[in-house]
RNA sequence: GCGCCAAUAGCUCAGUUGGAUAGAGCAACUGCCUUCUAAGCAGUAGGUCGUAGGUUCGAUUCCUACUUGGCGUACCA
């Protein structure tokens, strides 16, 4: 919405830049790109034209360019509502933020929830992958991430118009889930996680852990291990017996996770049903020329020509490796769902998995191959530097949700609200979501970001419950409008009442929502809604702080000031659902 | 060694794609709860934007080199 004005009056200047130039230098020119800014501070205006280059271009000091456009403008009839303000080297617009406010009020009335989306992605089919855990072990901190950003893109990719579809690998599979069925056929001694009352990923997770201990001791362990595989993928069917056993109380667990975590697949893929598919397809590219088979039999891929080096794609031995299978999921993909676009949402240590992926791909014919991408997100380290499950320094999902929960049951009993919030349980567990979310989604996904638990367990200051909390204020006092016999029908708004700094600001924040949509779109980096929720909050929190809206004094004026935060309210709703942050109405 | 990425306040992060006096939160200090929820608001203090060059009217932003840190370069995933 603040993208037409700011088109509209861009357009203006180009044109008068141009004629003026042209009169001035007596032939047309080409002139560079006009660039438009925000002014540092508000009471320059809403919008800035630098005009330095073409200063210099007319050799003329930029502030009088700026006045001869200014007065140019000025005599357009078919200008837009607004202010000219020299600023210096710039030409500003101070906008008609009345207008403004009154067409965002019929736009977010008219769109609701949808306010904020846009169609730039039509109806693309974009799958998405994401979380991609072992069947050995819980979540902890580093899936966290990988969650909270799949999920976020996969809403913020709907709402630019995409059909999306969200998958989850289970890397059921492997000499590493053999370690943890060795283990457990050693030490088990039969007991179960119904035995033992614990949640069966944590269960199993144990047993990995245990023979981590036992290799360290018994240098045979390794080899059984491999011993271990060879018979899973000859179907023994002890081996098979246990592996289903293990595997479903494994992924019984992290269902439960999943669940209280708020994340959802549309569909799940699994190792076990993909590989043996990959090698085929590894195969044929071997006929058809495009790998090469060594002396000892394992195949490869020969990608030196684009300093990629030599990459093996089945051992010598026949069987698959992580690669051959990721070739065979992708390909299945694509056949069970013609994608336009396939995202992998996975850290950034595997990025040159994933080249070397899209090129196998691409060497195997398939043209989709170049609308792969791999989204790679940096490393969640600790304070004290990388989390290491030797030392046991890997932080829990399950448990850190778990203690923020109670945490923030606590705060709700110590502040006595349990009356105001209602289910204080189903409260407690979104205020932990939100700042776990919040927390994970601020930080730009490329870069490697510190985990402090000290800091995470604060629900104060840059936080996603503040975010929150906002939104409850607001919720709370049209509740209060509504009860106190306000109606929204009867009065009508009065957008030219909102005359204040803090109002305009927020009237220019919630019209800006939409450029931001799209851009963490385009940029897949739910960390820019991140930032202007917050701007949002700040402003409207400093602005209801000291201006009162109910006791505004005329009902005219509380009716404009109750629309302006209604907005706020919808808006602050809109980015919440792409950024994982539930909405509260009391908290 | 080679490749990719990062470096902004004591700590954690933003920084409108090259523009005006570089901003937040945390931590420290100071005010504000008979007034729409104090999970809040306002204020003080805190900076050689890793270093050195270059391009430009103008560089935290682009280029080059260097320094430091991370990741990768497995017949692991």
């Amino acid at each position: 919405m603040l993208d037409t004005v700011r088109q509209s009056w861009k357009t203006l200047v180009e044109e008068e830049l141009s004629s003026y130039a042209t009169m001035v230098l007596g032939q047309e020119v080409a002139l560079p790109p006009l660039t438009v800014q925000t002014p540092p501070k508000p009471e320059l205006g809403d919008l800035a034209f630098p005009l330095f280059a073409y200063a210099k271009l007319l050799r003329m000091a930029p502030p009088m360019l700026a006045s001869e456009l200014k007065a140019r403008i000025e005599k357009r009839d078919d200008r837009p509502l607004g202010e000219l303000l020299v600023a210096g080297p710039y030409l500003n617009i101070r906008i008609d933020m009345s207008a403004l406010a009154t067409s965002l009020s019929f736009a977010i009335a008219k769109d609701g929830s949808a306010y904020g989306t846009n169609n730039t992605l039509g109806g693309k089919r974009i799958t998405i992958e994401f979380s991609c855990p072992n069947t050995n072990k819980p979540l902890h901190l580093g899936h966290m991430r990988n969650d909270s950003i799949g999920e976020s893109i996969s809403a913020i990719m709907k709402a630019n118009g995409a059909l999306v579809r969200k998958v989850n690998l289970i890397n059921n599979r492997g000499v590493h889930i053999c370690k943890s069925m060795l283990a457990y056929q050693k030490f088990g001694e039969g007991e179960t996680p119904q035995s033992t009352g614990m949640k069966g990923d944590h269960f199993v997770g144990k047993y990995y852990v245990k023979f981590a201990a036992w290799a360290k001791e018994d240098p045979s362990a390794e080899t059984q291990a491999q011993e271990m595989l060879q018979r899973w993928e000859e179907d023994d069917p002890v081996v098979m017996e246990l592996w289903h056993l293990m595997n479903k109380w494994t992924l019984d667990g992290l269902a439960e996770s999943y669940k209280n975590m708020g994340i959802s697949f549309d569909h799940f893929y699994y190792e076990s049903e993909t590989y043996k598919f990959g090698k085929s397809e590894i195969l044929k590219g071997l006929d058809s020329g495009v790998f090469y088979r060594e002396e000892d039999g394992s195949v490869w891929v020969d990608l030196e020509s684009i300093k990629l080096d030599k990459k093996v794609l089945l051992r010598k031995d026949g069987t698959s490796l992580y690669m051959t299978q990721d070739v065979g999921t992708a390909i299945m993909r694509h056949k069970d769902w013609p994608f336009d676009s396939l995202i992998y949402v996975v850290a950034s240590e595997q990025q040159y998995h994933f080249k070397v992926l899209f090129h196998v791909l691409s060497l195997l014919g398939y043209e989709w191959a170049q609308d792969l991408h791999h989204l790679s997100y940096g490393m969640v380290n600790l304070p004290e530097g990388k989390m290491k499950s030797r030392e046991g320094t890997v932080v829990d999902a399950d448990e850190l949700v778990e203690q923020l929960t109670a945490l923030a049951l606590g705060e709700i009993r110590a502040k006595q609200r349990e009356e105001l919030v209602g289910d204080v349980e189903k409260t407690s567990s979104s205020i932990a979501l939100g700042a776990l979310n919040y927390y994970l989604l601020q930080v730009n996904p490329l870069k490697d970001m510190i985990f402090n638990p000290a800091e995470s367990i604060s629900f104060n200051g840059n936080t996603g419950p503040y975010l929150q909390y906002m939104g409850a204020r607001i919720s709370s006092m049209l509740r209060k409008y509504e009860s106190e016999g306000g109606d929204r029908e009867e009065t009508g708004f009065d957008s030219s009442l909102l005359t204040l700094g803090d109002e305009r600001e927020l009237i220019k924040q919630i019209a800006l929502y939409p450029e931001v949509v799209a851009r963490s779109g385009a940029e897949l980096d739910p960390s820019l809604l991140c930032t202007y929720l917050y701007d949002l909050s700040r402003l409207f929190s400093r602005w209801y702080h000291d201006n009162p809206v109910l006791k505004a004094g005329s009902k005219e004026l509380v009716r404009a000031r109750i629309e302006l935060s209604a907005m706020v309210m919808q808006v602050l709703k809109n980015a919440f659902a792409l950024v994982g942050i539930p909405f509260l109405h009391s908290m």
